[in-house]
DNA sequence: TGCAACATGTAGCTCAGGCTACATCATCCG
DNA sequence: CGGATGATGTAGCCTGAGCTACATGTTGCA
């Protein structure tokens, strides 16, 4: 089996492919991004059932987010942490202000990208399922075109 | 302070909120999705290196993945107990059937999210970097719905 | 040919995020 | 007012994905 061994390397470089830094700053960015995946589902979570019920406590949590209750647990030390959640021990999650930000602007980022798809034509179940998983890697800037995007469908209703 | 205990889960799911459980089955195929990531970014990296240079070493890969070479070696040794790839000691990674009808699929979804942010308005660089981490969250059917909303684009030139 | 340089592999650690099984706490109700 | 029941917490396990430090293979070239 002949290898070209370091002279490959060269040869990948100088190839028509996208640069190997290039990607590599990428997927680290994406995994960057999933670190924080979890986190922003949670505030999400706790600010939805705050918001229905006055509090959100673990089961209710762990019964959303399809996860038993001691992964919550578990992962609400975390945020606490991190300074995201207030809680006391037999006592419901409460979201500090910075938690209350990650929330709003998840929530917020969440509707954009369902009504991003919804607006291409992509169903309303899927939209929102799909939504879950791609909200967090979209960056401001495609954010702000999404937004544009949208104005402009809204400004002029074609079809 | 007070506590409405058990009645508070029954109020949260008369709530106006979207069910618990569909929200919660959602970020399961998220998580499901997750574990598939890393394959699909392997697959993806060897394919593109094996045809640039006719081989997939580990130390390129992790300069393309942005790893170090240990975690591309472990990592490799899952691929192949999933039956992805091929690689004996000290010889270098290749995609098996299976693994090349993978990375074949994520290439092209990955070109399609592309194209689709570009469509939009994203500029190039974002649209790529964004949609490494989009990619893996796209449904088929979100997928085919990019598919008509391209083909109609090309067929009208607007704007 | 033999060694320096580079690639590959191993050991052993961290952290996140899952889980089950079991223990403890709080509340509601008979 | 004292359980029964359900919520919360603890112990201990697993896997994936990352790392550094060190060990061993391979290979090109002096």
């Amino acid at each position: 089996m002949s290898r070209p061994a370091q002279r490959a390397k060269t040869a990948a470089r100088s190839g028509k492919t996208r640069p190997a830094e290039v990607q590599a700053s990428a997927l680290r960015q994406t995994r960057r991004e999933h670190a924080n995946e979890t986190a922003e589902d949670y505030a999400e979570a706790i600010a939805e059932l705050t918001a229905a019920t006055g509090e959100a406590r673990a089961t209710d949590l762990a019964r959303r987010l399809g996860v038993s209750h001691v992964t919550v647990i578990r992962t609400v030390a975390r945020l606490q942490r991190n300074g995201l959640v207030t809680t006391r021990p037999y006592r419901s999650i409460f979201l500090t202000e910075k938690g209350t930000r990650l929330a709003e602007a998840s929530r917020q980022r969440h509707e954009l990208v369902v009504e991003m798809l919804r607006a291409l034509g992509v169903p309303e179940a899927v939209a929102q399922s799909d939504a879950e998983g791609i909200e967090h890697h979209v960056s401001p800037e495609t954010l702000a075109t999404f937004q544009r995007f949208l104005h402009r469908q809204a400004g002029t209703p074609q079809k």
